[in-house]
DNA sequence: AGCTTTCCTTGATCCAGATCAACCTAACTG
DNA sequence: CAGTTAGGTTGATCTGGATCAAGGAAAGCT
């Protein structure tokens, strides 16, 4: 196996040691959207004003707990996330991993209280946005107003992709592609990627047994579909992968 | 079975002819929130001018099909939807049921086309709102802005309980309640409701096959939790039912 | 009315993936 | 650095729900 790649770290991550008070968010999905939507330095400004830095977090660190009331939503700005709710019988499902760029705490507005935890997977740090500040602004801004509908009804999508009845390995196939190709719109390599959630966390997240997650996996080693070592993943064949993610992805 | 529930016709349905138009719309998601946040007439006209009344579409028709360009969301008037996905290999996946109150086509804002099929499932109509228009208006109007983000945020989290690790029973029991207090809200009786839709779609829904829906609404029946009449059910155990969804309901 | 079709139910068998079990590996601890 | 623990792999067995198969009701059509 040739698979040593040094995975990346803060040093190197595109996204995280940015200090340019001004440029520090151009990796979040809010000051893109007002970029692209042609705001002045003012609009960005108010922006700016109403973001707080809160981090790091800790690897397994709560940035919010289920059943806190929702007052804010947290841009990753680097590290990773996962949200997960935990039944009555202890049983854990993993809604969603986070990574740089996205957006966590969406899922918590029509319940006025986040509905899952959200759990550091390694040093993580975000932008927080308190919910009434942001969406009064959004008032002000529809570029901004129209950026939350969409990011609301992209976590839609996702949630919809994963409630989908699929194969084991479709779904992983999916699974990998996915969090491939949201890493490469970050400016990651798009064939290699490091996971940062446990075998057992990927299950949680795929309804599947942590075992039947390590058997697919070896499989896709076997067959070609990838390179891997344990947390490191080569995509050595996207388009095969693609073609086994196809139904889940629909495309 | 004691259970010859007439079920409700158009003409006792407490929605979908109340012809006076300016309440015409009162058990609509949006007048609602306007009423709700206290808005003005004039607020509300702008409301009831941006709303296009369409319908009837009959069973099997469709409101709107995957792949087209997103224009517009849908609140049900009256009748029942059905939101599908069919993926390459054909196989059918509804995404979710419809009823009177309810929006139809929010998971169509980020991919900016639909991504699934809306069919009705008996005689249906529908305010149908522009998107642009409506969400120019929630800029001026932020208790419409609001609704909007509770709305696609409430469809996220029906996406997510969907998607969770549950048993079959769970999963019924579960659809069972939800859609009992989802009619009971529109003022339907709480513990009698009609199924629109067929044991097949209820499958493709719950991710079952359509023998196993028959088999356990059948042992639901044996245990006395539910009477059932093909389509007409009543909750004889509600509380019972209610147990058996905590896991997937969250509550 | 009969005919057709679609939907629903019930029984028998099968299988994808869970569970149980054993062991391996790497990282952390004192 | 031995000891401990958490995470990962691999094999053997079990099972919930799918699939296959065969009839029964309703509902629409001629």
């Amino acid at each position: 196996m040739t698979l040593h790649s040094h995975r990346l770290t803060d040093r190197d991550n595109p996204i995280a040691d940015d200090g340019d008070e001004v440029r520090f968010c151009s990796a979040c999905a809010f000051s893109a959207a007002s970029m692209r939507a042609g705001y002045d330095k003012a609009a960005l400004r108010d922006l700016h004003v109403l973001v707080e830095h809160v981090g790091p977090y800790r690897a397994g660190e709560h940035v919010f707990r289920a059943h806190d009331p929702f007052r804010a939503i947290f841009a990753v700005r680097g590290g990773t996330v996962k949200t997960v709710s935990v039944d009555a019988d202890g049983n854990e499902q993993v809604l969603g991993f986070y990574i740089p760029g996205e957006v966590v705490g969406l899922n918590a507005i029509y319940p006025e209280r986040y509905p899952c935890d959200a759990i550091a997977l390694e040093n993580s740090y975000f932008c927080r946005f308190s919910f009434p500040a942001i969406s009064a602004l959004a008032t002000r801004m529809p570029g901004l107003q129209q950026q939350l509908f969409k990011l609301i009804s992209k976590e839609l999508g996702m949630a919809t992709r994963l409630a989908g009845d699929h194969g084991a390995e479709e779904r992983m196939a999916a699974f990998l592609i996915d969090l491939a190709e949201r890493y490469a719109t970050q400016g990651f390599p798009v064939r290699r990627l490091h996971l940062a959630m446990s075998r057992n966390e990927i299950a949680a997240h795929l309804r599947l047994a942590p075992e039947t997650v390590s058997r697919i996996l070896g499989r896709f080693r076997e067959t070609g579909l990838i390179a891997l070592d344990v947390r490191e993943v080569e995509l050595r064949a996207p388009d095969q992968l693609h073609a086994l993610a196809r139904n889940v992805l629909g495309r």
